[in-house]
DNA sequence: ACTGGTTGAATTTTT
DNA sequence: TTCAACCAGT
């Protein structure tokens, strides 16, 4: 079959298509066929005669990676099946799955999710004895993911100069240590978190050559999507992967860069040209996606970010309607009006439900948007948000085959070493963690011969549970993953304690046990499945968060809600923006730096560029929080769009508090049990003198006395500096302590 | 060792 | 609102 590219692709795409030897960069505006592009560059090199096998595609995305092979197959037929293609994180989960021992851990080795990690670092900091209000894990954490990304070892880490200091001057010296007890604690376990796939595979390449030849061998091209979300662990692979052929071709586009949170560095794709001085480079700027209102709106709001390359993205699409913008008096307020919206839209354009995507900053909108769309009847799917693998009983049952196959999995064994219960408590828990660190042993060492660490009466059920762990390693080394997954669930007493709660939750969970099972033997029923063990589904789902997996077994139309960062990539023919207000898009976290707050911004503007013909940005002026009502302001990113596009037919009255809305009805239900919100922040007897003057702040010192417009009086209990901004925890006399950043709160010192 | 109640803290975003 | 951590009582 000869595919006739010139007919089908525009010059620039065509070019990116042939160009198959050698370094390329494709700088891929939103919606100017990229995917297409990777595409049929994977159909013509097949087309070449290249052995698939020979191929390697790299995604960030499971939904991505899948979508590719889709529209390959399409294309070129079952050969695309054998094309290496998948997340950066499962490929080489699976290549380490088969050389792991090189680098001391067992093929076996078991994959921390974020949970894992988490729960070890709180342990960690409990054991070192640490202030575990400074060490939060998720803060902790993020650091040493931070380093591990940029592939500093724990030796480098705790000799390092610069970051002493940076630690030092944010009160957490003992971060380094922290590091290296998890990561001794995580071999030890015989498990890789998310980001050490990434760097035991840099160790690997690093330290024996002779493998890393071997992939150079096997990978004679690589292509790597969304390039500008790499970080430097990534991008070091695929450097050292593509040494030998220099046969790399990247796609990306810098103004959609959103994972710099997650340590990507879009210099990868400033500096890619340095790597490579025979680059060749070809840039897709026309638009095929969005009307021309989306495509210029997009545009104005992207301009006001100043690092990024010159681009001109442009569409030859119909003018379009103009953008939307409602607002709304509260979040559910928001949720009706957007479900009634997208019924009318339905209606009267006779358009389906998958037509329609509400995306939003953070996944707790969604369920304002859930409560509104059910009460239309309209169904709708969710992806991502907590995962089936996340919730209680799944993870339970997991465990127990996460520790059959690897029984050193430290994070496992706490779970399910007393559930169901059987008589092992927290002391003894604790007494054998100890002794494993005394000994220097792992704890399965310790906890299957407990006999040996402890007095008989505590050891006993602690023996018992070894021998139900052995015994279950035993059968799984002889079933495929669903019989051993079986036995397990039954055998573990699971099932039964289970069955027995009979309340509504009970039965759920019950019933979502059930469903693991049916997906483990649908994964073994697959004819094209080589490994059918227990270790290879772990694996698998370990690096699963989507609920894609479910896509093919929902049927009917539906309305799709996720967070804006999933929907990278995709594109509906309406799309929603909901909760553009100021501190949640965008977010507050991010408002503080110039670089954060343009992250947020080229966040916005993915977001715009889902949409094929109509856009609708919502805003809500309260919104609940923690199950109170805060009123909100609406999103400074609105007023960055070039007002040309933009219709504010449902937004005028601006600045019009809840209550004055003409939607003001629909908040009755609330607040007749909450009586007209009394401000909780403002102070009560406290009126802001006609001539405050904030002062200069840079000098406060901790005991000042200090005046604020709104909390009164009061005295600077504490300050905190990290990453450049100050925070002043401040006692006040009338509203009690609050924590204000310097850089923002209007003091006046007294 | 387990239970139940209370308190306090937390929400970015993903592999 | 929800969830985990802590505490006192059994």
């Amino acid at each position: 079959m000869a595919l006739d590219y010139l007919s089908l692709l525009n010059p620039s795409q065509a070019g990116a298509v042939m160009n198959t030897e050698g370094p390329c960069m494709i700088i891929a505006g939103a919606g100017s066929g990229k995917t297409r592009v990777l595409t049929y560059r994977i159909a013509h090199l097949l087309e070449k005669g290249v052995d698939p096998f020979n191929i390697l595609a790299l995604t960030f995305t499971n939904k991505a990676a899948k979508e590719m092979r889709v529209r390959i197959e399409k294309v070129v037929g079952p050969d695309a099946k054998n094309v290496w293609m998948g997340t950066f994180h499962s490929v080489f989960a699976r290549i380490l799955r088969s050389e792991a021992d090189k680098i001391g851990y067992p093929r076996s080795f078991t994959i921390y999710d974020t949970q894992d990690s988490k729960t070890l670092v709180t342990q960690i900091v409990k054991e070192l004895e640490l202030d575990d209000k400074l060490y939060k894990p998720g803060m902790v954490l993020g650091r040493i993911s931070a380093a591990k990304n940029k592939l500093i070892s724990v030796q480098q880490y705790l000799n390092d100069p610069v970051i002493r200091q940076d630690d030092e001057a944010a009160l957490r010296p003992k971060i380094g240590v922290i590091y290296q007890q998890y990561a001794q604690r995580c071999f030890k376990a015989g498990a890789m978190d998310f980001d050490d796939l990434l760097y035991q595979t840099n160790v690997l390449f690093k330290d024996h050559v002779d493998v890393l030849n071997k992939y150079q061998n096997i990978f004679k091209y690589v292509m790597v999507d969304e390039y500008q979300d790499t970080n430097y662990s990534q991008y070091l692979i695929t450097r050292k992967l593509a040494a030998k052929d220099r046969n790399i071709c990247v796609v990306g586009d810098d103004a959609q860069s959103i994972y710099a949170f997650r340590g990507a560095d879009i210099s990868n794709i400033l500096n890619f040209e340095k790597d490579y001085p025979e680059l060749q480079v070809f840039k897709l700027e026309q638009n095929y996606r969005s009307t021309k209102n989306i495509v210029r709106a997009a545009n104005s709001v992207i301009k006001n970010n100043k690092a990024q390359l010159r681009k001109d993205v442009f569409s030859e699409n119909e003018e379009g309607t103009l953008i939307e913008v409602i607002k709304a008096a509260s979040d559910n307020e928001e949720g009706k009006l957007i479900a009634n919206s997208i019924y009318e839209d339905k209606m009267n354009h006779h358009l389906s439900y998958d037509d329609f995507a509400i995306l939003y900053r953070t996944n707790a909108q969604s369920r304002a948007m859930e409560e509104a769309l059910r009460k239309l009847n309209i169904k709708y799917k969710i992806v991502g948000g907590l995962s089936f693998y996340q919730r209680k009983e799944i993870k339970d049952l997991v465990a127990y085959l996460r520790m059959t196959v690897n029984p050193n999995d430290e994070q496992a064994l706490r779970r399910v070493i007393n559930y169901p219960k059987r008589g092992i408590g927290d002391t003894t828990v604790s007494k054998l963690i100890n002794a494993a660190e005394e000994a220097n042993h792992t704890i399965w060492e310790v906890v299957s011969n407990a006999d040996k660490f402890l007095p008989t009466r505590v050891a006993n059920p602690v023996v018992g549970f070894a021998e139900q762990i052995k015994s279950y390693t035993v059968v799984a080394g002889k079933e495929d993953a669903f019989e051993a997954a079986k036995f397990i669930a039954k055998n573990s007493g699971m099932i039964e304690e289970l069955y027995a709660d009979k309340s509504i939750e009970g039965l759920s969970r019950y019933e979502n046990i059930q469903e693991l099972l049916n997906g483990i033997k649908e994964y073994v029923d697959d004819p094209e499945r080589e490994d059918k063990s227990l270790a290879s589904f772990l694996q698998d789902i370990a690096l699963v968060t989507d609920a894609d997996t479910k896509d093919a077994q929902q049927d009917g139309e539906m309305v799709t809600l996720m967070t804006i960062h999933s929907a990278k990539g995709l594109e509906f023919r309406n799309v929603y923006i909901v909760g553009m207000e100021e501190n949640l898009f965008p977010s507050q976290m991010m408002i503080t730096s110039r670089a954060d707050l343009e992250e947020e911004r080229r966040l916005f503007y993915v977001a715009i560029t889902r949409a094929e013909k109509k856009l609708t940005l919502s805003y809500a002026t309260s919104r609940y929080q923690w199950g109170n009502l805060r009123s909100c302001e609406k999103s400074r990113f609105l007023d960055e769009i070039d007002p040309q596009y933009v219709d504010f037919k449902f937004s005028a009255s601006p600045g019009s508090g809840p209550g004055e809305s003409p939607f003001g009805h629909v908040l009755e239900r609330r607040s007749n049990l909450l009586p007209p919100a009394p401000r909780k922040t403002v102070a009560k007897g406290y009126t802001p003198p006609a001539d405050f003057q904030p002062s200069d702040t840079s000098n406060l010192t901790t005991g000042q006395r200090v005046e604020h417009p709104k909390f009164g009086f009061g005295t600077v209990a504490k300050l905190e500096t990290q990453a450049g901004s100050t925070k002043a925890i401040i006692q006040f006399e009338e509203v009690g302590e609050k924590t204000l950043l310097l850089s923002f709160a209007k003091l006046r010192v007294l």
